[in-house]
DNA sequence: GATAAGCTAAGTATAAATACTTAGAAAAAT
DNA sequence: ATTTTTCTAAGTATTTATACTTAGCTTATC
């Protein structure tokens, strides 16, 4: 049987070793062709050599996120399967990797056999999203299932300062428009989110990570 | 020069697998004595054998997490030195570990190197905590030096309520007291908290992590 | 050039939140 | 047993937010 070609790019020396020592376990099974502690050294190796089968990839890396590594393996329409291996156990950034077109997500807490597993699965064509992680996501999706579409970057702006206390007469004379304005763009950013008030619109755009 | 005793406590393979590949970049500095899947299998170890010098520590755990580590250890009055290394680089985390009694906390970015230098100053009687670690510590201390006192078990269940977007009359019919009641936690939370309105308040409290 | 999306703004009425304070009863801590 | 904290509640005036709509102008997008 031929080995899966598997590259790693993760910033962190530690996250590295530690999936090195997993993907050991089964040395058979896999060939680890390159580790990579950023998204530009990748597609650099790339330019060079064949691409990897699946590639673990971390999200939270400086410079190119993973997301961004995500976004470019698909346009550049690089046929390998990517397995998201976070930290990040929150749903927002889950549901993020599925649809930007992550083939799996594993959590922290991995073990050799349950990497292997996800390997071989989305080597075959097949999605990996453990039953934790696909609850996480539902959480997220089912408030993002009300909320008719994302908010524009003036919505955001106004979001912002109402998250500082600001009233909505202060962000007016702040943005130099009308109050009017500002109470609309709070409407609608309620309707949006599907939201009684103020209050809930805070709490809910921060869950959904709109604000931070 | 005697070597210093190490031990590791993490639930994740892939993180401990890490952390030894890591330790052994100076191998001849350390003794390591122990890893461990959780704390409970620590403490049933420490009963037949000696306690380590350093002890590197992960936060989010199940069962007894990192903090409840900490406690116990103080609580035993055990002579090792914690180093804290976690995927969480949020201020409320680093400073609940401070404040528990940690020696040093290093985030997911560590090198071989950084960790060396780490369990040498925390071995020694320093403490660690890198620069990038202290300014989230010192952005969390800002809110919480203006904050007066902790919030009440009932300022709580309201603060909930408001963040599920409840507004005075339905929490005070929800919880069979009067409006002005919720409104009087509403506004003391308001004032421990120093912020303006409720959105400030919800935003604040998010960041603190009272609610999640 | 047409279509869609985003930003701007307003009318009118009602509901809710906020600013300021004070204070008694109950529960917890010491 | 006493002190402290927490929970409860209210008065009055003012400010802010919300409900429900409509709509012109500007800027992208195709």
């Amino acid at each position: 049987m031929k080995k899966i070609s598997i590259a790693i790019i993760d910033d962190h020396q530690l996250f590295r070793d530690g999936l090195l020592s997993l993907l050991s376990a089964y040395d058979d099974d896999y060939d680890l062709i390159g580790s990579f502690n950023s998204g530009a050294s990748f597609f650099e190796f790339l330019e060079k050599k064949e691409s990897p089968d699946v590639l673990l990839l971390d999200l939270t890396m400086p410079e190119m996120d993973g997301f961004s590594v995500i976004e470019k393996i698909k346009k550049k329409k690089l046929k390998l399967k990517i397995i998201v291996l976070s930290m990040h156990d929150d749903g927002s950034y889950i549901l993020k990797a599925a649809r930007k077109g992550a083939d799996g997500y594993l959590p922290k807490n991995v073990d050799a056999a349950e990497l292997r597993e996800a390997i071989f699965k989305v080597y075959d064509g097949e999605k990996h999203f453990s039953a934790e992680i696909s609850s996480r996501m539902f959480d997220v999706l089912s408030i993002e299932g009300n909320m008719s579409s994302k908010l524009t970057p003036k919505e955001k702006e106004v979001l912002l300062h109402i998250a500082k206390g600001l009233t909505t007469k202060e962000i007016a004379s702040k943005l130099f428009v009308s109050s009017r304005t500002i109470e609309t763009h709070r409407l609608n950013m309620m309707k949006k989110l599907n939201v009684k008030n103020s209050s809930e619109l805070i709490s809910t755009a921060m869950k959904l990570r709109l604000i931070k």
